[in-house]
DNA sequence: CAGTTATATGCCTGAAGACGTATATATCAA
DNA sequence: TTGATATATACGTCTTCAGGCATATAACTG
């Protein structure tokens, strides 16, 4: 659970996965999709890898990597608890939030 | 929706995002819960409400601090793609990885 | 074998960020 | 006002990590 966060804190990263969402790629595809250089899509791939979010598998020279989504399950179900906040109806995020208007008088203070 | 993933990439965040989820807390609550230090218990506060994840009201000389869903209904939103890897049964899934056994053959390698 | 293509790794540097300590700010109570 | 409580911020330090560059490894071609 833990690195999957850090994992996806990568803009990068975020963007190999959701292009790996629409099909299988190389290295060498992923490099000119996303215009970064080679060892760094590399490195990002062996982060992602190491996480579990991507495997590959070798096609003569090249590596074509595919997504795996068991961590990104666990996200979701990290996400799943929080969802009532929102799902089926906003009343309980109503009830959450409507309380008092937050905002003191706010009377000029620094930043 | 990037600074939602960094966000979260902190574990005491995370904790707290949770706590929240039970309840309002103010700060000492936090802290005793969490047992850090109060300064990086505010800091950790600042960042997620920067980040919209959390509002506060002042109580006394307390400030209560509650959730705000928004973000993570972004984070959900951005998850949504993906649920079909895995949701509504595996197939898509199979379809996706049961092409080859990654693994080739395998003949000693370094790591 | 040598040469080419495709990908991975090592090293260095710079920037971001988490932590601890001290201190500033705010609110209340007397 | 003074003092106590509650929270926020400033500063310095240390670690982590992404980027860039060079180079190593691997697989194909002839």
């Amino acid at each position: 659970m833990e690195p999957v966060f850090d994992v996806l804190a990568e803009p990068s990263r975020r963007a190999i996965l959701q292009l790996l969402l629409r099909s299988e790629r190389s290295v060498g595809d992923l490099e000119r999709t996303l215009k970064r250089p080679q060892p760094s899509i590399s490195k990002h791939l062996r982060v992602l890898r190491e996480a579990g979010l991507v495997e590959s598998r070798t096609e003569a020279q090249k590596r074509v990597y595919r997504l795996r989504p068991e961590p990104l399950v666990e996200l979701d179900r990290w996400l799943e608890p929080f969802r009532c906040l929102w799902e089926a109806r906003l009343d309980a995020l109503e009830r959450h939030l409507d309380r008092m208007p937050i905002e003191p008088k706010k009377k000029g203070s620094k930043r």
